[in-house]
DNA sequence: CTGAAAGCGCTTACAG
DNA sequence: CTGAAAGCGCTTACAG
C-alpha cells in the first residue's frame, strides 16, 4: 500500500532544480527557461508528478472553486441550467462545488460549509439567503449572485428573467384572443418567480377590466398541476384559458384536462407554461410556453460572478432579461402577438 | 474593502488560550476541557471566524471532497441519480466537487482536474475510463466506483442493475404474451447499458426461436426514439412490440406511433421502457418500464467508496442490482409476470 | 532566469 | 488538559 505522494521537491531533485524552479514551470506567466521547464515537466512525467491544488489554494487565497446551490433538481429547468453553468465554469477553468438544498428552504445554515472551502464566489439557484448571510459574504470578500431570484436589499448581484412582464404578456394574449375565463395555476407560493408571474397576469387582467382570474396551487409539479387543474374544473365558473407557473404543471394540467375532463386543447381550453423544458416540445403535448433566455441568463450570471472575484470593486447587479414566447398548438393566440415569438 | 480573514491564531488571542486550543475545540474528540471550548466558540463567534477546511485538508492529507463526473444530466435518469448522491454525500459530510463530461466521452483527460484538487474518492457515472487511469488514482490512493457502468479488468468497484436479465426479462414477458415480431430501439451504441440489455433481450429471443429482432438506433434521446420508431414501420416485416433501452425513447416511440402512424397502445403494438423516469408515469403515456433500484445502487456506490477511503485494504467490488417490472398500461403481458414487479 | 526562504492556516505528536 | 513547535505542499517577493 505505498501510497506515494510526489512533491515538487521530488520533481526538482529529479530534475536538477530548484524546487521553486518547479512551481514556475507550473505558473503561466513566470519568468522560466524553456530548458528549465523541459527538464522539469520531463521529471515530472516520469514521477508521475501533478501539483496539489489545496497547497495551491492555500498560499495563493485562490481555490478556483465556485459554489453552486441548486433546490429542485428534480424540476427539469435546473438540470438544463445546471448543464450550462458547469460547462461556462469548466470552460473558464473553474471547479464548481455543488451544493444541494431543499426547495427554498433558507440556505442559511448551509452556506457556511461552503464557506468554510473558500469558495471564490457563490452562485445561489431557486433559493434565497438572509441579507445577514449575504452581509457575511460580502465581509468575507466572497461575491454572491443569485439566478432566477430577486431578493431586495441584499448584498447581492441578481439574474432573472422579466416574470412581471412575462405574466402581463400572457393576460394581453389570453385576452386579445378573445378568452373570457382566465386562470392561474401558481407553483411555490413564496418564490418570487411565481409571486412575479402571477403579479404580472392578474393585474393585467384587472387594469383591462375582465373577469377576476381563477387560482388554484400547483407547487410546480406535474402531479400538482393535474389536480389543481381538476379543482379549477369542479368551481361554477370554469375558464377557457389557463396559465401555468412553469412547464411541467401545464403538461399535468393538459394530462388532466384531456383524460378526466374530456376538454380539447385548445378548441374548449387554451393552456400557456412557463420554461419551455424539453418535454413541452414533445408530440404528446405541443405546449405553447414562455421561454426564458437561459443561455443569455447563465452567461450573465457567470460574467458578473468572475469579474467581481477579479475586481471586487465592481458594484453589484440586478439583470433582468426579456423573455421570448414559443409558439406551439395549446393555445388559441390573436393574430398580432405582440412580442418576441418564435413557431415550432 | 477590508477583506478580514480571521484565523486561529486571530481567536486564540481574543481568547487568550493557545491556537493549538482552537484547533482543538473544532475537532471532536479532541482532549479539551469544556471550559476552554467554550471560551473558544464565544471568541469566534465575536470575530465571525470559521476554521479554513483548505488548510485543514493540505495538513490532515483529507480534504473531505468527493468527486462525481457525470454525463448526460439532460437524461432525466440522471437528475434524480445526482439528487441522491448529493443528500448521502452531504449527509455524511462530504463534499462534492461537481464534473460534467461529454456523453461517453473518455473522461481521462478529466480526472486530473479532479486528482489535483485531492478529492478523497471518486464516482463516475454515464462514463468510463481507461485502465491506466483508474490504475494511476490505485497509484495516488483515490478509490474509484463507476456506477451503472461496468468496465472489465479495471482497478474500480461498479454498480449496476442486471440489465442482461433485465433484457432477457423482458423477452420472456413480449413472448409469452403472445407477441410474434419483436423489435429494440438501441441507445448509445458503446454504453455497457445499452449492450447487455440488447444482448440479454436478443440472445433469450434466439434461445426461444422466435422471429429475429428488429433493430433500430435512437441515442437515449426522445427525437431519436421518436425517429427510431418511425424506421422501423417503414420496413416490409413490422414489430408487435418493442423493447426500447431507455424510458426517454420509449415517449418518443410512442408519441411517433400514435401520432404519425395512427397505431393504438398496446392493441397494435406493446412497448416497454428502461428507467422509470417521473414522466413515464405521467397519464398522457403510463409507460410500462424497468425501473432499476436507483436507492439501493446509490447507497451501494456511496458505501463501498467511503469504505474504501476510510479502509484502503477493502477490496474492490462489482455488485449487481435486480431490476423490478413497472406495470402500467404500454404493454400487453402474460397472466404470470414471472419477475418481481409493481402495478400503477 | 534562478534559488533560498518565508509563509498560507491549519493538525497533531510531544512534553509537561 | 494545555502549549510550543513542526510540517502539509505549494507561491512569491527578494537577492543575485
Amino acid at each position: 500500500m505505498a501510497r506515494e505522494r510526489i512533491t515538487s521537491f521530488d520533481v526538482a531533485r529529479e530534475a536538477g532544480v530548484s524546487q521553486s524552479a518547479v512551481s514556475r514551470a507550473y505558473t503561466s506567466g513566470a519568468s522560466i527557461s524553456k530548458a528549465t521547464k523541459d527538464k522539469v515537466f520531463a521529471a515530472a512525467s516520469k514521477l508521475g508528478y501533478q501539483p496539489n491544488a489545496i497547497a495551491r489554494s492555500l498560499i495563493s487565497r485562490r481555490s478556483n472553486m465556485i459554489g453552486i446551490v441548486m433546490a429542485d433538481i428534480i424540476n427539469p429547468f435546473y438540470p438544463a441550467v445546471l448543464d450550462m453553468f458547469m460547462r461556462r465554469f469548466q470552460e473558464r477553468g473553474h471547479r464548481v462545488l455543488l451544493f444541494m438544498a431543499s426547495r427554498d428552504q433558507n440556505i442559511d445554515d448551509l452556506l457556511p460549509q461552503l464557506l468554510e472551502y473558500q469558495v471564490d464566489g457563490l452562485v445561489i439557484t431557486s433559493s434565497t439567503l438572509s441579507s445577514e448571510m449575504a452581509d457575511h459574504c460580502t465581509k468575507l470578500g466572497t461575491p454572491v449572485i443569485l439566478f432566477n431570484r430577486y431578493v431586495p436589499n441584499v448584498e447581492a448581484s441578481s439574474v432573472c428573467c422579466d416574470n412581471i412582464d412575462a405574466g402581463r404578456s400572457v393576460a394581453d394574449l389570453f385576452l386579445s384572443a378573445g378568452h373570457q375565463q382566465l386562470a392561474y395555476i401558481a407553483g411555490i407560493e413564496n418564490t418570487s418567480t411565481n409571486q412575479d408571474r402571477e403579479h404580472g397576469f392578474s393585474s393585467r387582467i384587472k387594469e383591462r377590466r375582465a373577469q377576476p382570474v381563477l387560482r388554484e396551487t400547483g407547487h410546480y409539479t406535474y402531479e400538482g398541476g393535474y389536480q389543481a387543474a381538476l379543482r379549477l374544473f369542479q368551481q361554477q365558473i370554469r375558464p377557457d384559458a389557463i396559465f401555468c407557473a412553469n412547464d411541467i404543471m401545464a403538461l399535468g394540467a393538459m394530462d388532466a384536462l384531456r383524460g378526466e375532463l374530456k376538454l380539447r386543447i385548445p378548441d374548449d381550453v387554451s393552456i400557456i407554461g412557463f420554461d419551455d423544458i424539453a418535454s413541452a416540445a414533445w408530440q404528446g403535448y405541443r405546449l405553447t410556453s414562455i421561454r426564458p433566455p437561459v443561455g443569455r441568463m447563465v452567461d450573465a450570471t457567470v460574467n458578473n460572478l468572475i469579474e467581481r472575484i477579479e475586481n471586487p470593486e465592481i458594484p453589484l447587479a440586478a439583470l433582468l432579461e426579456t423573455v421570448d414566447l414559443v409558439v406551439r398548438d395549446s393555445a388559441r393566440l390573436p393574430e398580432h402577438l405582440g412580442l418576441r415569438h418564435t413557431r415550432e
